[in-house]
DNA sequence: GCGACAG
DNA sequence: ATCTTGTCGC
């Protein structure tokens, strides 16, 4: 048996406790659709908007298999530690535009690595009912604590832990490129999530092909809906 | 007032 | 996140 992973009770908001799992609920095999989400804002006259868009791919051919735009206002201003409350609303109706059911989630922001261990991909979690993973492309810095730069090396990494316990992981997808962020969301261990990011890269991005493909199909999104 | 700050 | 040209480096 392995080290029994920590489970938490965390506050996600007023009165809401959600259980967060760093154990897999699934088998590896079982993981054949990965989806990307990200969101891309602008301003007009005053007003905030943003435009999410999620991209489905094949885990094992990485060919885009589906995607799904929503957009609309966005009225919660961003506040560090609280990126949920901002993305949510449109990344949910997003979700409920896709046909297939994704296996599993990637976001643009953390999950576990959190000081409420309640990042975006982390509070996602309990409305996907799916597992997450979060690819955060900045540090936000938790109890004051720096990251340890991880080798100029293909997959080198270091873990950002406070006491014994280990929050998410600095990771060097490739050499010569800023490492990530990765971070376990919920139900999939952070040993797996680097794993799936890891299978995730090619030649052309830092980041994991779904969360990459999604950043683009944001920008191209919002290019058509203001006629800049 | 100053610094911090996922997206 | 977004506003943006040139420019340093391979």
């Amino acid at each position: 048996m392995k080290n029994k992973m920590i489970k938490e009770y965390t506050r996600i908001q007023n009165g809401l406790f959600a259980k967060v799992s760093l154990e897999n609920n699934f088998k590896m095999e079982e993981i054949l659709r990965i989806a990307g989400v990200d969101i891309a804002y602008w301003e007009e006259k005053g007003f905030h908007y943003g435009t999410c868009c999620i991209v489905v791919i094949n885990f094992r051919t990485k060919i885009v298999i589906e995607q799904s735009t929503s957009n609309g206002e966005i009225t919660v201003p961003y506040i560090p530690g609280f990126l949920a409350f901002r993305e949510l609303p449109l990344v949910m109706e997003a979700v409920e535009k896709l046909t297939m059911d994704p296996d599993l989630y990637m976001f643009d922001g953390n999950g576990y690595l959190h000081y409420r261990h309640m990042g975006l991909a982390t509070h996602a979690s309990f409305y996907l009912n799916k597992p997450t993973i979060g690819v955060a492309k900045n540090y936000l810095k938790i109890e004051n604590t720096p990251f340890v730069m991880p080798e100029n090396e293909t997959g080198a990494f270091t873990d950002i832990r406070i006491g014994q316990e280990i929050y998410g992981r600095v990771l060097r997808t490739a050499k010569d490129v800023k490492p990530i962020f990765v971070s376990s969301g919920n139900w999939i261990d952070l040993a797996t999530s680097t794993e799936v990011v890891m299978a995730c890269i090619n030649e052309n991005s830092r980041l994991p092909i779904p969360v990459r493909l999604a950043d683009i199909e944001t920008r191209l999104a919002r290019r058509n809906l203001i006629s800049k």
